[in-house]
DNA sequence: TCTTTAAACTAACAATTGTTAGTTTTAAAC
DNA sequence: GTTTAAAACTAACAATTGTTAGTTTAAAGA
């Protein structure tokens, strides 16, 4: 599974045969049919597993009580700690969900649909609240999400690179940097 | 080669059949042979025409005396524009480049990375004199850069904003945004 | 109208793909 | 030491892949 991650990021899912894997694994093909049942799900359960990650980080950001800036701190945070945790599988998100086949293809695009919006719901807050510059919701969103979306990529360079100082970083950088 | 970048972006380039641009085109799968050479061809000059692209507007902006702070301004730009103008190709930068083969590879790397150092040096100076807030360039190129190649994602969903409005605002949220 | 050239077609190839069937090995439980 | 179950193996399959060869059609120039 760990083996499958690594050799998707490095040449995507479909350029990934159950031969390279095996090979990773030091093993021949027909011998991984003993520990899943198809290379599709091992896309999906990758997949899921990191919405699922997302999905629960965002249920707990929710239920705890603070102010709506403290909010998108934890987000960030939730992102960094998925990327450190989970790098290879989270560099599947940006575009290899397009290889899953349905029903797993709804479903995901649900968590993160979802996902998405209840943090564009956050941002929206804090900016009411005027704790954030004054400009489009749209972008602000886009640009944030897209700078976690690819941290993945960035921090493979930086692997040594304490944690918590990173998050503080990319919270002053994404946030306070716009804020008034 | 319009036909191609589309189904590359949908579908990936491995998981994009000869046979699949085949049929979008209206022709069968052999005749595209009568226009180009091989399906790693079109890729290669997908994924280099933009490069291309990229590195002529660095050498432009790089000959014209301005303020670092307008190069930063300029460069945006010159994102927008060409995300705008090639959507479909644009989109294959992040990752599909990985299905490059030598010595395309090569080539192509030499651009990109030429280009991300210079696009860094640019901001390196504009820190350095102080028009920026003072915080991590390495934080800084990473998340400006992110956000720029995403941009054609969002822009997808966007596609009738105006293309000037849409280049002031991301300089706003990512220069300005973070300015003194 | 005839010739020529570009571009379409059909048919097929060799290689590679995910997966299955059937068999042998490994290793833990008794 | 035997039994049993998990997990490895070899061999093969049907489908799909990029590409080539050879042929027919379309269209433009003479």
């Amino acid at each position: 599974m760990l083996h499958a991650a690594g050799l998707f990021r490095k040449k995507g899912y479909a350029a990934t045969t159950m031969r390279d894997i095996a090979r990773e694994v030091g093993v021949e093909a027909a011998s991984l049919y003993n520990h899943i049942s198809s290379k599709q799900l091992i896309l999906k359960e990758l997949l899921l597993e990191i919405a699922q990650l997302f999905t629960e980080g965002m249920e707990a950001i929710k239920a705890e009580e603070m102010p709506s800036l403290k909010r998108m701190e934890a987000l960030i945070s939730l992102h960094v700690d998925i990327t450190v945790s989970h790098t290879d599988a989270i560099s599947l998100l940006p575009n290899e969900w397009v290889h899953l086949e349905e029903p797993a293809l709804k479903a995901y695009l649900k968590l993160r649909d979802a996902y998405e919006k209840e943090f564009r719901a956050v941002l929206d807050i804090a900016i009411k609240e005027g704790q954030l510059e004054k400009l489009d919701p749209d972008i602000a969103v886009f640009s944030i999400l897209s700078t976690l979306r690819w941290l993945y990529s960035w921090y493979s360079k930086y692997k040594d690179k304490d944690v918590e100082v990173l998050k503080m970083e990319l919270i002053q950088a994404l946030l306070y940097g716009i804020s008034r």
